[in-house]
RNA sequence: GCCGAAUUAGCUCAGCUGGUAGAGCAACCGCCUUGUAAGCGGUAGGUCAUCCGUUCGAGUCGGAUAUUCGGCACCA
């Protein structure tokens, strides 16, 4: 007689059952219900496949839809495998790779034939549709356990040469399994190398709940200089509820999309001669501006002091920073020439010097600091600059205000003593805390990337620069859930640590904007140094450090959080003064002398329209503060206030709506 | 930079298998003096991204270039 294995369930209670029982019948001998509901199984920890065997004891807990993490991950990897199915059973030859799940769906990269070429939008339709057909045919999922060599061997056979690569590099020690779609002898059953787990059967998807959204180039393991693969991307989800709620937040997300509110709010352009710089309109520009004064006395309020350093450095200074050796292929570079455009010959002869436009401050800054000689007593020096940058962005990386190859930074660095870099961090800490607070942002993530593989310096060294910002943040009461603090093994700078701070927007989106790393590597190669109280030199830690990051990615992510309803300070336009019959208009006039005389930034509509249309186009507009004046506003000295977003409107006097729209004009750091 | 797609009026878009461009909104003009999300009528506006080719004839077919979009790679 077998020796039974005995199976422990989550409410604590525990049954004995015979070697090779799977949790589906466990789950059928609890109940037809749960048999029905049950997906996978959670075996000590581990997400397993239903029907795979029990061989001891273990800890069992039943996934069903209601475990919505775990169910989700199964069903996106099981999509994933019916459109790899899907795909070669419309193209034979195509050879097929790998295919995961992803945070809101699944993608699968496939080797398409030579004659066919990579897919394309038009090939979706029909390849949903086989989808749906397997789905359909309810196929078994079944585990199978294979022998590295014969599974080589078998890839080789059907000429999947990516496959067969990747059986050979696996792990010696690693069970290697595959997966069948349909038991292994029917004549339609598919098989494809995965670690599983994986549904019991195809039918275990909502064939209504899956779309193919995209298709693109992927490299082969994510290296450009291997064979570029067709992707194709899904978006997959347990019912076709939840996918619909999916496409409503991409329709969310589109209509906030800051290329597409910039041009409808004019605030901005692009245009071919200047690809990736930004053409900031009056309106675009206020924003800007309102940020830059609100920068400026923040920095003041806390020990900076501004500077204003060249756009232009001779190639020998990025040379000895490194920077020419490292990200010359990034940098532009011009001729230290006058260029002849009057005679024969080349513009540019060539043979002149070069300059660079600089990609980043901090090589200027060393400079700022090593004149004259500083003393102990000097640090820590704080310099700022509201820097322009430069870098030659590749084509494909460019997209709007978020990534652009021309752009300003809030950027600082500090000179500090070593004893002097934990205080330093913590303030940093504690002034980026404001800054996101006033912006509007609730929820922000401080994160400490440690350090990399290939990496400068001794461990010691690392093991210093991490604690002496983890301290920092410890110090400043962040290093808490609720400042999503965590730490991210592999993620610094080759030469330092980083601290990194990642907003989440009003939809969840999260965007990475500050950071402040410790630089000891730029201080010496620039032999930046300070006399100590010893009366010797020494060379001063470096803090690169911004909040916003880059105004024009700072401004994109704020249209895109606010939706284009800025903030009324920081809003273009604050009020729009609209009459209703022509006889008003010389209130309406008076009203924005008042309303601009208190700083408000106001326009009139005078025109010959109707109200209602009046109020639609401002609606749309974003306008914050409509103020409309008819006959009756006119002979009581009144305003009718209609304000962005409510139903109802406020009768009030004029000096009342001025001073109500005052308060709100007002940077949140300059209110009481 | 790589893969795929797109580029037509200021904006959003239509234009089937080749026969010298069309709508709505915006603009301008006129009527209406209007009470809280589009009043009515009229006028004007386009080398169909650029260049080259195929053709009797190209917005439409082919190629190159540029930019944009979705990804990939990159992001000091």
């Amino acid at each position: 007689m077998t020796k039974l294995i005995k199976i422990t369930l989550p409410d604590g209670s525990s049954r004995d059952v015979a070697p090779g029982t799977t949790p589906a019948d466990i789950a059928a001998d609890i109940g037809p219900g749960l048999a029905k509901a049950a997906l996978a199984a959670r075996i000590d920890g581990e997400v397993r496949d239903i029907m795979r065997p029990l061989e001891t004891d273990a800890e069992l807990a039943l996934i069903t839809s209601r475990d919505e993490d775990d169910a989700l991950e199964l069903a996106r990897h099981d999509f994933a495998h019916v459109l790899a199915e899907a795909v070669q059973n419309l193209f034979p030859g195509t050879q097929i790779t790998f295919g995961p799940a992803t945070d809101h769906g699944f993608y699968y990269d496939f080797a398409p034939t030579k004659e066919r070429g990579p897919f394309t939008d038009e090939d979706l339709p029909a390849i949903e549709e086989e989808m749906r057909r397997i789905i359909a045919a309810d196929k078994p999922l079944v585990r199978e356990v294979w022998q590295r060599d014969d599974l080589i061997q078998r890839w080789e056979q059907d000429g999947e040469a990516f496959k067969a690569e990747w059986a050979h590099e696996l792990p010696d020690d690693e069970e290697i399994t595959v997966y069948w779609s349909g038991e292994k002898d029917a004549p339609d059953a598919w098989m494809d190398m995965c670690k599983g787990p994986h549904l019991a059967s195809t039918g275990k998807l909502d064939p209504k709940a899956f779309k193919l959204t995209r298709v693109s180039g992927a490299y082969w393991r994510g290296d450009q200089r291997n064979p570029q693969l067709s992707r194709i991307y899904g978006t997959g989800w347990l019912n076709r509820k939840q996918l619909n709620a999916h496409i409503l937040r991409l329709e969310e997300a589109a209509k906030r999309d800051h290329r597409k509110l910039g041009q409808e709010m004019d605030l901005f352009h692009f245009q071919p001669e200047a690809q990736g710089s930004v053409f900031w309109h009056p309106h675009g520009f206020v924003i800007w501006r309102a940020l830059e004064a609100y920068m400026r006395r923040a920095i003041d309020d806390a020990g900076y002091e501004e500077i204003k350093t060249p756009q232009l450095m001779d190639v020998h200074q990025w040379e000895q920073s490194g920077h020419w050796g490292k990200y010359s292929e990034n940098m532009f570079a011009v001729p230290d020439e006058v260029p002849d455009a009057e005679s024969e010959g080349p513009v540019i002869r060539g043979d002149a010097g070069m300059m660079a436009i600089k990609p980043m401050n901090c090589p200027a800054h060393v400079l700022v600091f090593r004149q004259g000689i500083k003393s102990y007593r000097d640090l820590p020096m704080r310099l700022f600059e509201h820097g322009c940058c430069h870098r030659n962005e590749p084509h494909g990386a460019l997209h709007g205000l978020m990534r652009v190859r021309q752009f300003t930074q809030d950027d600082a660095h500090i000179f500090c003593r070593e004893d002097q870099i934990v205080a330093e961090v913590r303030a940093f800490c504690e002034l980026a805390d404001r800054v996101y607070r006033d912006m509007g942002f609730e929820k922000y993530a401080i994160k400490l990337a440690l350090r990399p593989e290939k990496r400068f310096g001794s461990d010691e060294d690392w093991d210093k620069a991490e604690e002496e910002l983890r301290q920092a943040v410890i110090d400043a009461g962040m290093a808490t859930e609720e400042y999503g603090w965590e730490e991210l093994p592999g993620e610094g700078a080759f030469y330092a640590p980083k601290l990194e701070w990642h907003l989440t927007d009003a939809i969840g989106r999260t965007w990475q904007v500050g950071t402040i790393q410790s630089d000891r590597v730029l201080p010496a190669r620039l032999e930046a140094t300070y006399i100590g109280e010893d009366g010797e030199r020494h060379q001063p830690v470096m803090l690169h450090r911004a909040i916003f990051g880059s105004y024009e990615r700072f401004v994109g992510i704020l249209i895109e959080h606010y939706a284009g309803k800025l903030p009324l300070w920081m809003a273009p336009v604050q009020a729009v003064v609209a009459t209703i019959v022509s006889d008003a208009d010389e209130y309406a006039l008076e009203v924005a002398e008042e309303l601009r005389r208190a700083g408000i930034r106001t326009q009139t509509d005078l025109r010959n329209e109707k109200i209602n249309y009046k109020v639609r186009e401002h609606s749309v507009a974003k306008i914050p503060n409509l103020l409309v004046i008819g006959k009756q506003e006119a002979e009581k000295r009144t305003v009718a206030l209609r304000q962005l977003g409510e139903k109802q409107q406020q009768f009030v006097s004029l000096d009342e709506a001025v001073a109500m729209l005052k308060t709100d004009a007002i940077a949140p750091d300059l209110r009481d």
